[in-house]
DNA sequence: ATAGTTTACGATAATTTTGTCCGGAATTAA
DNA sequence: TTAATTCCGGACAAAATTATCGTAAACTAT
């Protein structure tokens, strides 16, 4: 479904921002023990998400990574996917077609249409605030 | 979603069985020249499939791929995904944990749980049959 | 038997993805 | 200014996936 890089990256960004919402910066050593990632990929992951954005990083003593509070709720799963893994999930033909769509579907067009409908529907829905609170509040775990 | 290996060997499962409808066996250079996929590595997949037990193959001249008729209406593509992927596109965790279940749920647990029964349904209900003849009919296109 | 056809299979290669390492740049604090 | 901290970025390495090639084995028909 997603790319390992993809993973690391939305586990790492939910740590992170859960941390964001107490006001705290993280190291990156620090995400990296609480996602149960490797910690050289993991910073190349979150380098490329400092370009789209999505999350922001100081160097330095007392540096790290943050998330704007007022960003929280706006960043969506599917900001994460769509800069690691691109639009694939959702647009690329499940047997690898170029040419696929309802004038022209592959045998498993019309299934798909369905699935990955309901699939960017929860990507761009669920948001790194709903996640982080879950995270938060003991409900979901970072970690397995 | 699926490995390309999968993708070649649903591909061909398809074009092999819309010729099994009428009875020919089909080799394997005619297969990739109605799939679009590379000939060597889609033997090798077609090889495993025929260990999985859901085609047949013969050597020797009008030897080549076949599909028992009765079989057709029995073989779901879920059969083929579980024979080269495995069960991971339905059991494992999206973000790749371990442990993850309703118990114990990673952030995107309980949003994936729907889509990958949704995932699972259509795959096990769709048979090849169904494929075959859509293709048959002119309704689904094997290239693109 | 023999020649021709076709899949099976092991070795190998290319590509992509995943992962590491290290010096450099930015920042902070004393 | 200096030293310590932290991310950045490029080179490199390992692993997994994808892909090719050549030979062997199985089969058919003559």
């Amino acid at each position: 479904m997603f790319s390992k890089a993809c993973k690391y990256g939305i586990k790492a960004i939910i740590y992170i921002a859960t941390q964001s919402l107490e006001g705290k910066r993280v190291k990156i050593n620090d995400v990296v023990d609480n996602c149960g990632s490797p910690e050289a990929f993991t910073g190349k992951i979150l380098g490329s998400l400092v370009k789209y954005d999505i999350v922001h990083s100081h160097t330095g003593p007392n540096g790290g990574f943050q998330i704007e509070s007022k960003k929280l709720k706006r960043i969506k799963v599917s900001d994460i996917v769509l800069a690691i893994d691109g639009a694939s999930v959702y647009n690329e033909c499940s047997l690898g077609f170029g040419i696929c769509s309802n004038d022209r579907p592959c045998p498993m067009h019309t299934s798909f249409v369905k699935i990955k409908n309901e699939l960017r529907r929860t990507l761009e829905t669920t948001t790194i605030y709903d996640l982080a609170v879950g995270c938060k509040n003991g409900l979901l775990f970072l970690t397995g």
